[in-house]
Formats: C-alpha cells, sequence, structure tokens
DNA sequence: TTGACAATCCAAAACGTTTTCGGTAATTTA
DNA sequence: TAAATTACCGAAAACGTTTTGGATTGTCAA
C-alpha cells in the first residue's frame, strides 16, 4: 500500500540505488538527476520505511523508556512526568524514537523485560520508578543492554544512573533548619529500600552532626513518599515527640500530608513547627503557607540520562553515576 | 550480532521455515522436532526479530501517542499522565507498543507529524493535549491515519474522540451550587479556544437557565486552566462582581489558584464564597479546605481511547464520539 | 500391490531498504 | 591519440522473518 523506493525509482527512471543514495545525500549521483527525484518522491509522497531501514542497518534508533508499574506509580506523576520531557526532548532531538515499557507488560506477556526489548531490538532503556528491591532490577542490572536508571544508584559495565545528590540535598534543607535555631528537628522519610531515602537519611544526620546535635532516633520514621503517609508519620511523629519544632520530610506530598494533619490539631505553621519538603513540586507553591523545599531538576535528570545513554551508544562511553545538586527553595513554611 | 532464525535452524538440523512454524504454532511440524527446537532456542537465547516480522508482516503493531508539545504541557501532567497510563496499559495488553511523539519532534526534524509517523509505519495516533486551533489538528484530522483524539471534538473518517461530557458535567457543578442557595456564581473557564471550554460554559448557561437565573457576562471570564491564571481570574471577577457568593472554575488547577486569592484577601470558604473545581485531580483532596469538584475519569479516558482505535484497526470499525458520564465530588469547599 | 492420503518437512520468494563492487561514458592528462 | 581519471549510475547481495507451493516419506484402504 505505501509508496516504496521501487515506485518512485520507476517513476524518476533510474535504479533503486541511485534513489536511495540521492535521499541519503552521497555526492556520485547527477544535480538534475538528484532534483528529478526528489521531485517525483514528493509527488508520490514517499517515505522511507524506517523498518527496513532498521532491518538492514541493523540498528532501530529506538530507546525504551521503562517505567517499573505504569499504573502503580501514577501518584508519582508530580515527578515522572517531568523526567519524561527531558528523556523524550533529548532523545527524539538525537533522532531516537522512545518507546514505552512497563514490567506489566512484560508480566502479562509472559516475556521477561529484556526479552521484550532485544525482541524490539531495543538499542537502550531509561529506566524510572523501580525500587531497589524491585525483581526485576536484577535484570536490569545485569542484562548486557545499556541503561540508565533514575534514583537508582547502580553501576555496571552497561549500567549507569543519574539522580540528584541527595545527601547534600538533605544537608542544605536541614542547615536552612538549624540556621533558624531549630534543634528538635523530625524527619519523615520515603520508602527504606528506596536508594534516595538512604541518602536523605545520611544527610540529615550528617547535618545533626556537624551541628554537634546527637540523633535521636524517635525523630526518624518511614513512610511512602505520599500525601497519607506524610499524615499518619507526623502524627506519630508528634506522638512520640511533641516539642519537636521543625520536621523535614522527603517529598513534598508528605509534607502537605504533615501540614494537614499539623494544622488539624492546631499546630501553627512555621510558629510552631516549621516544615521543609523535598522534590520542589508545583503543588507545594500552592499550599498554604507555601512549602520550603529542596528542588530537584527533573526534567534535567531526563535530559542528561539520555544523554548518557546516547554517549554509551554513539561513543561508547563508560557509564558512571551522576549526581545532580539540589537547590533550597524557601518559602513560608519556615 | 543477535541470534537469528538461522542460527536455531541450524542448531536444530532443520530449516527456518520449520523454525517459524514451531515458533507460531502451526500444526505441521511433528511434536519431537517442535520439542527440540523451542529447547534449542531457549538456550541460544533466540529472539524473533520484531523489525524483521514487521517487515514481511507489513504491520508493526506500534501506535504513537502524540502530545502536542511535550514540554509546553508540562504543567498539565496532572490530566495527562493518567491518561497516558490508561493507553499504554490497554495498548500493550493488546499485544501494541507505543511510541512517543511530540509536535517538537516532527518540528526538529522538519517532517510533518503524519511523516513521522508513516515513515515508522505507526498503524494509528492517540492524540492529547492539543488545542482545537493548533495548527497540527488539521493535518490530524485530515490524515488516513487512524487517530483519536482525547478532548478533540473531531469526527471524520479516520479520526474519532472520547472526552468528558463536559455539558453534563459543568451542569452538575452548578446545580449542586444552585441547590445550596447561590445565585450569583462566577464562572472561571479556561482557553476559549480548547474544546472542553465551550462545553463546560453550555453547562453553565444551561443549568442557570433551567434555574431562570439569567446569565450575566460580567461573572464569566477566561483564563488558561493553570493555578495562576485563576488567581488573577478571580480577583478580576471579584473587582467586577463583588457580591458573588461562589465560583465554578474549569479546573481544579484554577480553583486552586482561586482559592489563594480568596484567602488573601480575606473571604472564607465556604462561607462567604463557595468554590467547585473540575477534574478530581489529587491536588484538590489536599487543598484547605478540600475542594469539591466534578471528576474525570482519566485513566479510563486513555483506554476507550486506546479500544476506540484497535476497534478501528482490527475489526475497522466507524470512529466515533464517546462522551464518559462525569461524577460530583463533595468536599469542603461548599 | 497400488494409489490415495496424511504427516512432516523444505526451497525460494517476498517485505523495503543499504551498500559493495563494478560498469559506462565523458573528460582530462600524457 | 591513447591512457588515465572522473562522474554518474546499476545489479545483486544482505538484513531476519513469513508464507506459498511443493516434495518426501509412511500408512492405509482397495
Amino acid at each position: 500500500m505505501p509508496v516504496t523506493i521501487r515506485d518512485v525509482a520507476k517513476a524518476a527512471g533510474v535504479s533503486i540505488t541511485t534513489v536511495s543514495r540521492a535521499f541519503n545525500g552521497y555526492d556520485d549521483v547527477g544535480p538534475d538527476t538528484r532534483k528529478r527525484i526528489l521531485k517525483v518522491a514528493k509527488e508520490l509522497n514517499y517515505r522511507p520505511s524506517h523498518v527496513a531501514r532498521s532491518l538492514v542497518l541493523q540498528q532501530t534508533q529506538n530507546i525504551g523508556l521503562l517505567i517499573s508499574d505504569f499504573n502503580a506509580n501514577r501518584g508519582a506523576h508530580h515527578f515522572l512526568f517531568d523526567v519524561m520531557a527531558g528523556v523524550h526532548d533529548r532523545l527524539s532531538s538525537l533522532g531516537y524514537d522512545v518507546t514505552l515499557v512497563s514490567t506489566t507488560t512484560a508480566r502479562q506477556r509472559l516475556v521477561s523485560y529484556i526479552d521484550f526489548c532485544t525482541e524490539r531490538r531495543l538499542e537502550g532503556v531509561i529506566v524510572m520508578g523501580m525500587r531497589l528491591d524491585d525483581p526485576y532490577m536484577q535484570e536490569v542490572a545485569e542484562a548486557k543492554l545499556p541503561s540508565v536508571g533514575i534514583d537508582l544508584p547502580i553501576l555496571s559495565r552497561y549500567c549507569g544512573y543519574v539522580m540528584t545528590d541527595n545527601v547534600n540535598g538533605a544537608k542544605l534543607g536541614m542547615q536552612h533548619l538549624l540556621a533558624k535555631g531549630h534543634r528538635r528537628i523530625g524527619f519523615v522519610n520515603g520508602y527504606q529500600k528506596a536508594a534516595v531515602s538512604v541518602d536523605r537519611l545520611r544527610g540529615y544526620q550528617l547535618a545533626l552532626e556537624s551541628a554537634g546535635i546527637e540523633s535521636d532516633p524517635d525523630l526518624i520514621v518511614h513512610s511512602n513518599f505520599l500525601v497519607e503517609g506524610g499524615e499518619v508519620a507526623t502524627e506519630l511523629l508528634l506522638s512520640r515527640v511533641p516539642d519537636l519544632s521543625a520536621i523535614f520530610y522527603a517529598s513534598d506530598l508528605m509534607a502537605i500530608g504533615g501540614m494537614r494533619y499539623l494544622h488539624r490539631v492546631g499546630k501553627r505553621i512555621p510558629e510552631d513547627v516549621a516544615v521543609v519538603g523535598y522534590d520542589n513540586v508545583d503543588v507545594g507553591e500552592w499550599s498554604a503557607p507555601a512549602l520550603t523545599t529542596v528542588s530537584q531538576r527533573r526534567y534535567d535528570m531526563g535530559v542528561y540520562a539520555a544523554d548518557m545513554l546516547i554517549g554509551m551508544l554513539q561513543r561508547n562511553e563508560e557509564p558512571g553515576g551522576r549526581l545532580l545538586p539540589s537547590e533550597l527553595v524557601i518559602r513560608q513554611s519556615t
């Protein structure tokens, strides 16, 4: 049905070889024949088949964007969508296609994620929304397929990552709180198994340490990065240590939940307890009071992940671990 | 590099024809040969090339997910991510791949959106985040490529759509406000050019009409669906008609912005002015007060769009316009 | 015994490109 | 004028599958 290179060759009275060369900018085709071929091609609405091209060239220019469990990760759209945008913008500007992959897809089809990718001859994968203890993670790390993870600090021959410098980010948030004079500072962390969680905890403790304050285990509680989680975590925290004067949350969403609880029990923010979040997600700007937070360059993470992957593919650079600096965004909650 | 059908044929001592048939479940291959072939294939880690398959079958099982301007649409992630999830979940469970397409991509490469799709032999497209007056829209509507739009009520031989029943949705929100006794109700609409805007305006007016209230143009103002827009729109609205007792916003984000302004000028919600939004986006649950809103089934919109497209492709059904009902979610802002 | 009929298998063409290796004609050089 | 070079073009193989149209057995009924 679609018009092929043979059609335009016939119409232009040349061989398919010449058409191919004219299209790919070779210099051994006469200027008038080239013009004629291009004109004929335009008239016929010829579009070279990417799949035929992929077959003979043995490269698809197609890279996968793996979102662990798409449906289950819907709550994380505040983070994931921006990363996606960065990945796609960069990749497509470099001439690559990006196809969506989800672990659920693979499970339904009863093929492993890596089988899915090799069947489609994907040249690489960018992985996000996955936890370190996800059973798929091992597959990703051990695969020969070049990949780069977002917030997944796993390094191997074919696997790099980009993430925020979470220990310094957390330190930044804490230093701000400490500078305001707070001494009893609660910390609501995310999943214990999330890579970012261990780093943010480190940053929290380091900041306390260099301020000469001993870390109190009662002040630390784990949750799930989401609003409801932040709410119950805050309740727990306040019941354990009622005299805290500030809380540092490992995500803006949890901070929102926390503030909701604090409002409910009549605590004023920031007078009674100061709050800082993590992520710099749009919701934080709209909350009352507007949320002080540690910003994460989500879009850039996507861009850099794309760059690293392409570096591996085109200039076979070694994969590495790229850390993006965080920045403190001070608003009304502190 | 990757192992081909020829490799497994050789290793199993049969022809490639037989391997192909064994893999595709034909019945004219002996039970023992089949077992041997499958075993050998597993040992060699053979994965049939999707691209070779696409070439000979003349179908790629690949459909495009077009997001108008990915980067510019980042603010709409609250809506788009869920739709994406629905589209991808359904499409992948039906054996289709989905590749991301953006109008920016096409522009960079200097090929039209439709050229991009035919080069890759995409079998159909789902379009979202696009405005009716987008220059690309004409291309979409006129193309021979099967497509279905999200919130883009354009119907043609190859183009269907799915969207929320916005006029009834808006009526629902308004009836709630009217039942609460409000008579002077402001309406903050989205872009005038957005398809959903004209429907929601209709619903607003219809509701007033059947309540016997005359529509006052001063009570209607257009904005951009986003928080800041809602804020300035509310200021404008209040300056024009200070005695209004309720405001209906065409998006939750604008409602959030509106509430922010109302708080700033000392109006209590809902005592002084009641607020209802549209979308039922997560932020609305977290705001103070929690936002009454008209829900939109975002994930389902994606699912239904996928179903409609596949119906066109596999059972060549006529494209149609599918309207999803809205539901009122009553919370504390009314 | 012989044809018919299953049951298995295979060779080759096709899908739409790119690329290698030449080939022909025109132009330059000796 | 002959040889060498240049400019332009084409035939054919290759990429990894599927499918068509037989071919080769063995089995069974007549």
